[in-house]
DNA sequence: TCAGAAACGAGAGCACCGCTCTCGTTTCTG
DNA sequence: CAGAAACGAGAGCGGTGCTCTCGTTTCTGA
């Protein structure tokens, strides 16, 4: 708990800086090298420190990656809200189609960030607290979007049988998490429609389309525009 | 190019024996530690060789790792394949059922393997030729169930509106490797199935649903059960 | 004000990693 | 049966995450 927001004295100051600094380096070199590549020392030679000196600012290379994690949920929530909103509220196909494309865009220009995000944990599967709140902004927002079109009175796309009692117990902490009333039913489109998304992004960026699909911007497009038409969006 | 198939001599009898034991010890060690960790000296150790031994056999670690990422296709595929063919094949929703919780079992059996597959890549991105074969047999079964409900006649469960032509070109290999007609709507939900299925599944294992979803058997089941509806199966 | 405490940066060092090279031995082949 | 090829073991190189020590700087409170 050292040197909160208020930085009152030199040294907290150089360190909010310095931690600042690292994590930008490290940001660099996620452009580059690949989550699993990132290197403490490298960083640390980027910023003519020596290695040991990084370790004053996060006690290890899994602490460090836990704030890249943080910081690119964030980044890429923002861009997803951002798009969002730009939209009318109640052009609710625009919506999702906006969102489930910013958060390509995203992707496609950070590969390695979203690999880190989504791709498989490179700790040994220790996601902190810190982590979860800025990971659910993006199905938060899904979620939101389904609560709207519950609230206009949409008709879902196909026939779906009613969500069984196991499985509305299995989702109730996200129910509650949705802050108004929305129907198990649609709660699981948007779950579907969050699983859709990331599926979707995976298999591309992590190269299983390859040779199979020859023009990916189209194909995601197509992607979404059908999960629509399933969500009567 | 050495030792093919016919182990003549005894020396190309050890070395296919040895490669098999080599890529035995891999896979025992990839049930604890994880894809990223898995080390070239410490599967040596555990054979009792010295560790530049296994570089007679595999000349890289991303090569033992390449081999290993066909070896779990293969598996997961068979048993999937398996799975289908368990199905009376007019019953496509249970195949499809069957299908998707054959790779989830497999998964949660193998969930570093599942991590070497479909999480993010780990050696830089050199998915060699050797592995598109295997790596396309679960699609491809999607690809094949989805022909079958065209040739039933079963009518999509949402509306969905033609797909264009620009998807049509992109899609055109894939077309051609179903080896008979299917349609272009058709074809987009096998992807979408694959979509929602690998989606799914990296959510469920990668973590994001921690805390979220309470049950992750009947959520997935729910979630493959709805996609089945969209799907019209 | 100024001494004690705390934070800091640098460097050496440890154990591990992938990989290469050498060298003596075993096995194959013509 | 001699030359060639494959092999296993071991040392070694440069890299990694991380720890410890040590001299220096900065903060803090009597």
């Amino acid at each position: 708990m050292t040197s909160q927001s208020a930085p009152r004295t030199a040294r907290d100051f150089a360190r909010i800086e310095l931690t600042r600094a690292i994590l930008e380096a490290a940001r660099r070199h996620l452009a580059e090298v690949g989550p699993g590549e990132l290197s403490v020392r490298s960083i640390a030679r980027d910023l003519g420190m020596a290695s040991s000196a990084v370790y004053r600012y996060f006690p290890s290379r899994d602490h460090l990656i836990t704030a890249l994690l943080v910081q690119c949920y964030d980044e890429s929530a923002a861009l997803v809200e951002a798009a969002d909103a730009a939209v009318r509220p109640d052009r609710l196909r625009q919506r999702w189609i906006a969102m489930t494309l910013a958060l390509r865009a995203w992707a496609l220009d950070n590969q390695h960030e979203y690999a880190l995000l989504y791709g498989s944990p490179v700790p040994g599967y220790a996601a902190p607290q810190d982590t979860v709140g800025p990971a659910t902004r993006v199905p938060q927002a899904l979620l939101q979007l389904m609560a709207d079109a519950e609230e206009a009175g949409t008709v879902l796309g196909a026939p779906t049988a009613p969500v069984p009692r196991k499985e509305r117990a299995a989702l109730a902490p996200i129910s509650e998490s949705v802050g108004r009333p929305i129907s198990d039913e649609r709660l699981l489109r948007a779950l579907t429609g969050w699983a859709v998304l990331i599926g979707g992004l995976s298999l591309e960026l992590f190269g299983h389309l390859h040779r199979g699909v020859l023009d990916y911007d189209v194909h995601f497009r197509q992607l979404v525009e059908q999960a629509a038409d399933d969500f009567g969006l």
